[in-house]
DNA sequence: ATCTAATCGTTTGACGTTAAACGATCTGCT
DNA sequence: AGCAGATCGTTTAACGTCAAACGATTAGAT
């Protein structure tokens, strides 16, 4: 076995687990994509009415770390979201740099209506995984796990984790 | 709070899994596009320099497929590749709708400047991960693919395997 | 009170991404 | 020969994404 350079299986290992890794993200996501988009909504405009929808009224700023994502990018986004008048737009009394987005009434039905389809969605989408495959895959996804930045986007699962009493030990 | 839904315990783990999958890949491609960066280099110029060196002078359609993008996404990368010098077009004699895309020499000596810090990035970037946990993590992955995206944007890793004679597979 | 530094949201510029429409070209069928 | 349909690359419109620069506002220090 004449190895070239030192550590040629570590980095091979290495590169095929990234490959698959960003490929298998990519597959996901389209397929979201693709369920989300009959509906008229982006990936992240889902993404922020639904953390709107269970967190409650936030700041921009808030929900950009939520989602990670920039702030100019959540100006944007959430421009989107009030041209179809899922969200308003509240600047603060005590601190005027912020402003608070709320969802509408109208918006609240709408990502209410969505999220059954997308928990249905996802549910098919990780299904050629077996239960074991996919909490390996959360277990090994999470120790790229930004130490600090520990609980951001969470939304969704800490929620499901709270229904669901047996599932994360 | 809002409520809860039904057949939770599956729906639990797929969304759990789906999200933790899905930030990893964001953190590992943002630490990816921080050390392409500096070099001037996008994710997906560096994807399309890479291929060509690889594997010879490709169709932008077959780039494409490798790479798992658009048509129409191909050609604005190649725009800003050809700028740079890097790459060349070609009209094809025997079939002219076709464009063969050639690296330059000078295209040449940037990827292969490049490469070795990216695997290096790559190796680092994974280093979480035990070498168990890489060889689970693209186990796991693999078993999206399977239907229709068997066998693009493996340049690399396939590369990468011939180098140890046979290890990973 | 004032000056400075930090924070927040916006704007801009550059790139990526897709889908859809389009012109050029090739192939197959008649 | 000629026409219909497929394939290839380009263009466009719409959205996402980031970093950087900017104005407004607030908090801290002097």
């Amino acid at each position: 076995m004449p190895t070239h350079y030192k550590g040629s299986a570590k980095a091979v290992r290495a590169l095929n687990a990234h490959i698959n890794l960003e490929r298998a993200a990519n597959t996901v996501a389209a397929q979201l994509t693709a369920q989300l988009d009959p509906q008229g909504l982006t990936i992240s405009q889902f993404g922020t009415l639904e953390v709107l929808y269970h967190l409650g009224p936030l700041c921009q700023n808030e929900i950009a770390q939520k989602l990670l994502r920039s702030g100019g990018n959540m100006t944007l986004v959430i421009n989107n979201l009030e041209k179809q008048g899922w969200v308003r737009r509240v600047r603060q009394g005590d601190d005027r740099r912020l402003i608070r987005v709320h969802l509408t009434p109208k918006g609240r039905r709408e990502i209410a209506r969505v999220i059954p389809g997308h928990v249905k969605a996802v549910v098919k989408t990780m299904s050629p995984l077996t239960a074991r495959d996919q909490e390996d895959l959360r277990r090994i996804c999470r120790k790229f796990g930004r130490g600090s930045t520990t609980n951001s986007r969470n939304t969704f699962s800490e929620r499901g984790n709270k229904h669901d009493s047996n599932s994360t030990k």
